[in-house]
DNA sequence: TTGTAGGCGTTATCAG
DNA sequence: CTGATAACGCCTACAA
């Protein structure tokens, strides 16, 4: 009677226990060795042995033992990411991670930063996985605590969308005060002079697009005028920037909202208060988020590409990687402007 | 000189490696194992020894390999999740999983099923880091291919929102029948009884829903008229359905939509036409996510409750690692309605 | 409490 | 190409 483990011609019978590379090797007649070598495209093998093995494998369902292969090597090839599945911008730099990673023979390792989970929390589990770097994806950790994260990490950090320069980790962000000026203009062109921005103070990368109104607004000869508004930056702090709008009396002919969202919360309230967009007023977003394309809604946008993003982190990644000691660096995405149907020419003629 | 690996006494100069349970150790002057066994809360050192083992960690920097922990026990406390990032109610189930996890004492490891990445390819990964079960979200896969990746996986396999009942793996699902009904039995009682659903064929827990529709306007004596819409059940689907509406020129005084991502689209479209929700007609969605509740939509809606789903299904994976060949399951949430702004009694007296 | 011994699956280095 | 030997960090078993 064969004890667990041993090669006996139909191992097949005992599928209880994952196929390992030894049992590829007793099944073909080969060592170990080979097999390893052959699966890895490692030189050693010959193209028909490599087939062999790859067949093999396939057929006894084997998957490497991710485990055991990070163990042996002190690090993993695999990539940390730490996101907020909640939030609406940050799936599509997640998929485009994925590929990009892929290129590089990286793979990706994913953990969710949520109301009960803080982004240490997140962060350290990736670190217990020995992943090659980290990316952390628009966490709303301030510098100082970002910082802290970096210090303590052993492998090279890369932050998305939070935009401090820093010693201690590499940064990818937008131009959000591009995005804002590319906003601006377009509506300057269509005639309007008087526009307002949203501004939402809780996050961080709001506060460059704000320079990029002030500066643009003021290189026109216009006055800027912000709404701040308090909240998360999501519809309903659009839908409170609305209200005070309305209860203001004096609606502006344009609104460049700070994100997406926020721009879409306006429009909604704004209609239910039967002002038209863009009959009435003009609105701009930031993100091309998917909202942003319904034709319902099809919102004017600063588009700040989300593949890009999640393409210039893993090179970010990568390069620090290869060269532990480089300089930080900030790696900036120029935004584009999305023109869609929720804006126009003001109303009445352009006032002098 | 020491070589490295050495314990000479301060060994926080050369910090380059990770620590291990041996620097622990080294650095307390006591045995790897005591380290193992004050780290693990395991009987056999005293709570002193625990104390002063947790402060060298963290002093240290100390993080568990989990790779090593996982090779030697041969497989990993971790319960595996594929979710796809894009679609807009697993976000809330993923966040609820990981507290249910780590009251099993499990960890939580993600994979992205994207639009480059097959549900399967996402499985295959998890997988590689030896999952004690897997958990499958809202994937699309056929019943066939679910059934094919569940019985080529050595793991309990628990398939969350696609309900078919299966012999090979559990199944959490909401009672999509039941929700419709409570949306039905809603606007009758406010005094509808031209009441249209919205079908969209492409999304498998549709068909649930719509014979819950049936179901409920039959019991009524009410006529079920349905419109079936192509697409992905997204806002774009239910601007779709309000463009047919209003081409008939037969408006119903209320519309039942399948998802709220589609009773979205399908209000933002009536309100281009100048069609009032709830004025003119009455919208009901299911799901209730996160655009439901803001208040410039205000949609009554099926919840069901993401919490709820992401603990039926760790609860079924935990089970099924108890005990392996416990026949399958199917955990049914019960859906309640949330009443909000999208309904309201038709306009006219209810037509006998 | 400590020490010793072994093994999980993989990769790496050697000598044949 | 094989075979032998070792190591990665952690856990378990057993004896001191």
């Amino acid at each position: 009677m064969p004890r667990r483990g041993e090669a006996d011609e139909n191992s097949e019978v005992t599928p209880k226990r994952d196929p390992t590379m030894g049992d590829i090797a007793a099944r073909l007649g080969v060592s170990r060795q080979l097999v390893s070598l052959a699966l890895r495209d490692a030189p050693g093998a010959s193209d028909e042995t490599r087939a062999r093995v790859r067949q093999a494998a396939a057929e006894l369902g084997y998957r490497p033992h991710i485990g055991a292969r990070t163990l042996r090597q002190s690090s993993s090839r695999y990539l940390g990411v730490v996101f907020a599945p909640a939030h609406a911008t940050e799936p599509d730099i997640v998929e485009s991670i994925y590929p990009a990673a892929e290129r590089c023979g990286y793979g990706v390792l994913l953990s969710a930063q949520t109301p009960s989970r803080s982004t240490e929390q997140a962060f350290d589990e990736l670190h217990g996985h020995r992943c090659a770097a980290m990316i952390v994806i628009g966490s709303g950790l301030s510098a100082g605590r970002l910082a802290e994260l970096a210090r303590r990490s052993l492998v090279p950090v890369v932050i998305v969308g939070a935009g401090v320069r820093n010693p201690d980790f590499d940064v990818v962000r937008s131009a959000g005060d591009a995005g804002v000026r590319l906003a601006v203009e377009h509506l300057v062109a269509l005639g309007h002079r008087d526009i307002i921005y949203l501004h939402c103070a809780s996050m961080a990368p709001a506060e460059l697009r704000r320079k990029g109104y002030r500066a643009a607004m003021a290189e026109h000869g216009l006055p800027a005028r912000i709404i701040r508004i308090t909240g998360d930056y999501t519809e309903e702090s659009g839908a409170a920037a609305a209200r005070e709008l309305l209860a203001a009396q004096q609606l502006p002919t344009a609104v460049v909202a700070g994100n997406d969202q926020a721009a879409l919360g306006l429009i909604l309230e704004l209609a239910r208060a039967g002002v038209a967009v863009p009959g009435r007023l003009s609105v701009t977003g930031f993100d091309d988020s998917r909202i942003a394309a319904l034709t319902s809604v099809s919102l004017t946008t600063a588009r700040q590409d989300p593949i890009e993003m999640g393409e210039a982190a893993v090179e970010a990644a990568v390069r620090r990687i290869r060269s532990g000691s480089l300089p930080p660096r900030e790696f900036v995405i120029t935004p584009t402007l999305v023109v869609r149907g929720s804006t126009a020419p003001p109303r009445g003629p352009a006032q002098g």
